[in-house]
DNA sequence: ATTGACGTTTACGTTAACGTCAACTATATT
DNA sequence: AATATAGTTGACGTTAACGTAAACGTCAAT
């Protein structure tokens, strides 16, 4: 049901975050829910925002990088400067996560390190307990 | 050279970071150079500690989660009980980096994808200028 | 002897990303 | 009608990670 409506704690519960937060992402333009009156409306696609924007967070990304990169995303109809412009942001960002994926690839083989290191230690005393 | 010696300013420079910031590291607990009188007088050991920072931060680590991964990698001398919490720790880090990865490979696809469509639009326009 | 470069401590200011009230509204239920 | 539930808008508080400014020490060079 990709026309479903959820309330603001429906979204909230879900990604485990507080309603508070979701109004402050709206309120820094990263959400534009509809509204009935006064309540917000959240729509199938508000709701793959939310995910993008916590995705963004556990990539260490700040509300604005995840902000322009969702709205990435969504070209729209752009002339052929916007599109440029686009194309070096995306590049640039691409570099971002390149480095960022060696960064994690190094410290996940040191922490393999770290581990037999502690790994070899409790060996060598259960040896020496047993001796 | 391994036993050289930087002032606060040669580590600022290098790492492209103000002398400010390698204090707030020291009060924080992530540092703790030598001194000579009042000067701070950090070693390649220390050097080493503020890459490894900077790093974590690159990561999206915050300074005390770095100051604790950092200090995995010192294992020193440690009883059993230690060493199996220390192996915990890199277990729950391990899973948070490797969704993290996980994460960083989702968003790189997608800027292809966005990158693709990008350069189709552009190749359509100049067709379209041509004919 | 004073200027300048580099260092120090102390302390207050700042930004991001919310948390935490308070006071209010709307709707549904008992 | 009164209560409960879920929502709203301010407005102020909080934490992390520094920035910035003041006031001072030290040492070499002019």
């Amino acid at each position: 049901m990709p026309d479903r409506i959820y309330s603001i704690s429906d979204l909230a519960s879900e990604f485990d975050i507080t309603p508070r937060t979701l109004r402050f992402y709206e309120e820094k333009g990263l959400l534009a829910p509809a509204r009935q009156g006064q309540k917000r409306l959240f729509s199938h696609a508000d709701r793959v925002r939310v995910a993008l924007i916590l995705r963004g967070k556990r990539c260490g990304l700040s509300l604005e990088e995840s902000r322009d990169i969702i709205n990435m995303y969504e070209p729209g109809q752009n002339n052929a400067e916007q599109l440029h412009s686009l194309l070096g942001k995306i590049e640039e960002r691409r570099a971002v996560i390149a480095t960022q994926l060696a960064d994690l690839n190094e410290m996940m083989q040191e922490l393999d390190a770290v581990q037999a290191r502690c790994e070899a230690a409790l060996q060598t005393m259960q040896e020496e307990a047993t001796s």
